[in-house]
DNA sequence: ATGAAAGCGCTAACAA
DNA sequence: TTGTTAGCGCTTTCAT
């Protein structure tokens, strides 16, 4: 009986994998030649590299990376994680997220580095350094601070190079990349004001950074405008999707009037519209609703969104820049990219 | 002055990684008895190993998993790939997938291995197996078969291990993870059919073997009900989010009436719907809708959508499971998962 | 119970 | 222009 292994070719089945040995045996060659060849060096004979080079193309051949990074000490994986409430134990939902995940593989492919993905229980974010420590990446990015701020210190004070995707911190020494939030939530506020909405309802956790600089923004727009800032318009929830049925349930519990809800996402925003709907209530006509994100959907739903846009390809460049740029010891900045308001339906068009 | 490389620690900056020779040389022992030590070998004293262990810890010591695996000839790293079409070089942008990809994760980390996450462009489907030829990973799951069939053939002709979240086809050398989409199909529309509406819109690309197979299932449950499929209620259009807009736009271009949408997607449904509203059509009482997926956002869109349930952990853990099982040469059966209808508001609940 | 030494697949002096 | 050789960080015989 032949044991099997996990993880591991069998050992009667599966025919050994191509190596350089073999190639240079067939090539009648050494692995030096073969090891130049293979890396375009002007060093071997023009014949004998095109020979080499075709024979590895046509046996499907491909340089062992693992042995190849392990010689020249190098590596061309980046890790790349999201963290999730260990608690809901909820399946990723927000589009934004996948967005970014794609415009992240997108700039790494870009860059000639392989993504490494993992989600991570935000009560074990300490472990996030395993890949780093174990050589398996250089270096991660982490989408989402959430209530890490801490932790993530500590793996910058452990020389982790990592970048965070999020807002800026006071006492923050990790390189941070994150649209700005304040001038995102002002923008939105001033938006609803200016439509002659009074009563602006904030939808959004202000235990996260990014929600809660969106509501700082949103209480500065509001103090300009000479109107207090009233708590009972504000109502946390999480990032879920059924935070914005959760948020507009509680409004309305609450008996509190509103004539426009900020949402600190464009999946909040949607799912509160739709809730509003089943409470009868007009959208934009009784109450507006601005979002924020700008994913694709938004301007595909009914009514359209208004959100406030979120630049993911840049961001997601910025962020591989800049950490390719801390593991080369060049310098770091963190970054607050310029959001812009994106003017739909739902938080109608300003007469002009 | 000194040149820095990239995807390398900076020479002067960094201080090198710690290695097991480090630890050895502070346990004062030899590097075979820290490698016995930190494997948990009975083999090394019980005082010793506890010492190697709390100093590897202390000094957050973790195993160079390159040259571990590089010696072992071990691997547990697994390819994890979504095509996109090149030309509309679109972001990813379906909840689905987001959620699929996080399920495909969380099995893949349950089974101790790592997800290497690339976007692979469907016109180069064949350089898919570029991980695994260069042994950077054992194995590929592909989300999303698409139109490449054939080339998922060569790859499987070629021993590459590869599992994929599709429909399965008559000649298909590959193992397939699905939902039963034919079924599925059947049931929305039977459903439909039960609810007395009779002229039922379809919504997917038929180039694709999902949807393509929805259709059949749709075609189906029309005939068997006695009414033949009218081919001006097709409408062939993709799975970006404006898909939606762009079948009911085709539909009220071509003027012919109908009181029921199939979509092949949540998302397309969503937006359909979304669409329908701007043309003061009701849903569901002017036209009811079906979508396909069951995502999160489904059960909170208003109104509530009715889809099709595709079961995704038990997708993730199923396609984890073949792929494992074909690497160890164990026998793998290509897997249609059961699909149940969730019935919601978009196409009512039946008067029992 | 521990260490010395060989070798995983590759690259880069160095020699020829 | 090519081959020989040493060694990347680790594990595992084999010897002690």
């Amino acid at each position: 009986m032949v044991k099997v292994q996990r993880g591991q070719a069998s050992i009667d089945g599966a025919r050994r994998r191509l190596q350089m040995a073999d190639i240079a045996r067939l090539a009648g060659v050494s692995t030096a030649t073969v090891s130049r060849a293979l890396s375009h060096s002007p060093l071997v004979n023009v014949e004998t590299r095109a020979r080499i080079l075709e024979l590895a193309q046509s046996l499907k051949y491909s340089i062992n990376v693992g042995a190849q990074n392990l010689r020249l000490k190098q590596n061309r994986t980046v890790s790349v994680m999201i963290p999730f409430e260990r608690d809901t134990r909820q399946h990723l939902s927000d589009p934004f997220l996948l967005a970014m995940l794609g415009s992240l593989a997108d700039a790494l492919t870009e860059q000639g580095f392989d993504m490494l993905f993992s989600r991570i229980g935000s009560d074990e974010l300490d472990a996030a350094a395993a890949p780093f420590d174990s050589g398996r990446s250089i270096g991660i990015l982490l989408v989402g601070q959430g209530r890490h701020h801490e932790q993530i210190n500590e793996l910058v004070a452990r020389h982790v190079p990592i970048v965070v995707w999020g807002a800026q911190l006071p006492d923050q020494l990790y390189c941070c990349v994150g649209s700005d939030n304040v001038r995102g939530g002002e923008m939105a506020t001033s938006h609803l004001l200016a439509l002659g909405r009074r009563r602006i309802a904030f939808l959004g956790d202000l235990a996260l950074p990014e929600p809660l600089q969106r509501y700082r923004g949103y209480c500065a727009a509001l103090e300009r405008h000479g109107i207090g800032v009233d708590p009972r318009l504000q109502v946390s929830v999480s990032f879920l999707p059924d935070g914005g049925m959760q948020g507009v349930q509680e409004m309305v519990r609450r008996a509190e009037p509103f004539d426009a809800v900020f949402a600190s996402s464009d999946l909040l925003a949607m799912t509160a519209i739709d809730t509003l709907r089943t409470h009868g209530v007009r959208v934009p006509d009784d109450v507006a609703v601005i979002g924020y994100d700008d994913i694709a959907q938004a301007a595909l739903f009914h009514p359209r969104l208004t959100t406030v846009h979120q630049p993911i390809a840049a961001a997601a460049e910025t962020m591989v820049a800049a950490l390719l740029s801390l593991i080369d010891g060049g310098p770091v900045r963190s970054v607050e990219l310029p959001t812009v308001l994106s003017i739909r339906a739902s938080a109608g068009e300003l007469l002009a």
